[in-house]
DNA sequence: CTTGACCATGGTCCCGACTCCAGAGTTTAG
DNA sequence: CTAAACTCTGGAGTCGGGACCATGGTCAAG
């Protein structure tokens, strides 16, 4: 059994966080002493670290709450952790096509700028900006 | 001069949002009434299509004012647009990469699981997520 | 002249995931 | 025994990009 601080750094995090964490239902000490310090057992650690790894594999609090719900409900099986993964997948997915347009748009922008001297009046980027950004790479208006 | 509910119909966007631009220093009427009513010229419409254009680029309105100063200064060339839009594409791209590396993870989660009928206690995508995830798709704990 | 559509200001609220703070109690090392 | 280090609670603040609201002034049509 540790209290709140060891069990921070033990699994690198604040502890405001699993206070925090603590408060959103997603991590409760397994006891607390008489003066009413948390103390946390191994399962705790655990927990903590799955939330943290979940993080990173871009699960939201929330969505982890329900991952862990899922977890401690017998009627679930290991298809329906499958099941939300794969979700969370596509939505990663979607999310990178995103970025990938406009990172696209960027790319456009840059290759209309052929001459770097010219003066911002002239600037091809901003005027692609201005305007709806139709057509960017064609003739432009000069 | 339109008001600014012409304005925002015509660029597809609220009042709320305008004057939110305005509060930003990203927008300013061209003059006002004398009752107080804004009023904008055909500038403020290019620079709000200006302003949208690049948030679709994935600029955040401190970069848009930016580049808007940058549009108003004597001093800058279009080379210095020119690498902004560089640095973001940069941006975005670590970004993207960032996001790639998470659904990475979850397709390796995903791949673990080869049987989807395995009771949650023994599911290997829920344990992985627990151990730091070390070796995923080498052969578990059984 | 009245009704309804518009506009003004200044304020609060939202999302997510914390972070920081004050003030008070507890535990531990020396 | 004392000082330092830890912990408690509750609440407020942060960032971005607005949305929404109340209250009151303004303007155009019929």
């Amino acid at each position: 059994m540790r209290t709140i601080g060891k069990l921070a750094t033990e699994t690198d995090v604040t502890t405001d966080t699993v206070r925090y964490y603590e408060k959103e239902g997603l991590l409760a000490p397994a006891t607390k002493t008489v003066a009413g310090y948390r103390l946390y057992d191994e399962d705790a650690v655990r927990r903590l670290r799955f939330i943290r790894q979940a993080q990173q594999c871009g699960f939201s609090l929330s969505e982890i709450r329900e991952l862990l719900t899922l977890k401690n409900s017998d009627a679930a099986c290991c298809r329906d952790v499958k099941s939300v993964a794969i979700a969370k997948k596509l939505q990663l997915e979607h999310k990178i096509r995103a970025l990938q347009t406009m990172s696209g748009a960027l790319s456009g922008l840059i290759a209309i700028c052929d001459d770097e001297t010219r003066p911002l009046d002239e600037c091809p980027i901003l005027g692609a900006l201005e305007n709806s950004m139709a057509r960017q790479s064609k003739g432009g208006k000069r």
